[in-house]
DNA sequence: TTAATTAATCAAAAAAAATTGATTTAAGGA
DNA sequence: TCCTTAAATCAATTTTTTTTGATTAATTAA
């Protein structure tokens, strides 16, 4: 039997909410697609797939990432999928520093 | 002989630099470890390694991602390794929502 | 000088995340 | 219905990160 040392189960649970948006965050590939989102407000993943030059299996790969860390929003329309920023999160994580590359005033 | 993909390369030379910053974030330990030196001041590697119940080397794995990502300063007096937040950079990184929890006003 | 303390570093193993190419699902048009 | 397109998912592999325990380095005190 183990003790568990975490005084405070809630901050714990902050924390690992967190965690998963730094780690969404944590990656150049996922940061690139943050500011081309940021930059067009929506974009659909073959727009992505031509702008980065990346194969569609690994863009959609890391769309749900940043789209799991509530970082972005996604919306289907017909075959597509349209992915804009999630501009409360985001703000709400991100200092204002960081308009025009990841976020919006 | 492969193309590189990049339109701007300064532009992927600031996001590798966010890169590491948010991988170093990206771990609950860590953000445990930044609270508590948010809350502190100043923390050594043995006061961490008591509250967090963390082997030594480990925390100092840990330490040592956050300080090259310059989220931390580190001092060195004596035997001791003093760790304190680097305010500017946090400040320039995070939202002021997130004061008192990762960052100082 | 020797012993004790603090913390950084190292190499090997384990765990987690990313890549790859293929398959599947779903919608739309011929 | 059949074919095409867009995108999600899957399993196997590769890469990266983390853990572990031991060793090393540096400072202080006996």
């Amino acid at each position: 039997m183990k003790e568990i040392p975490v005084q405070d189960l809630s901050l714990s649970k902050t924390f690992q909410t967190y965690q998963k948006k730094f780690k969404a965050l944590a990656d150049e590939r996922r940061l690139q697609i943050m500011h081309q989102i940021t930059q067009q407000k929506e974009v659909c993943v073959c727009d992505l797939s031509d702008t980065m030059a990346l194969p569609q299996s690994k863009l959609s790969y890391h769309l749900k990432i940043l789209l799991d860390a509530s970082l972005i929003k996604k919306e289907t329309r017909g075959t597509w999928s349209y992915y804009s920023l999630n501009e409360e999160e985001v703000n709400h994580l991100l200092s204002e520093e960081l308009c025009c590359l990841f976020r919006h005033d």
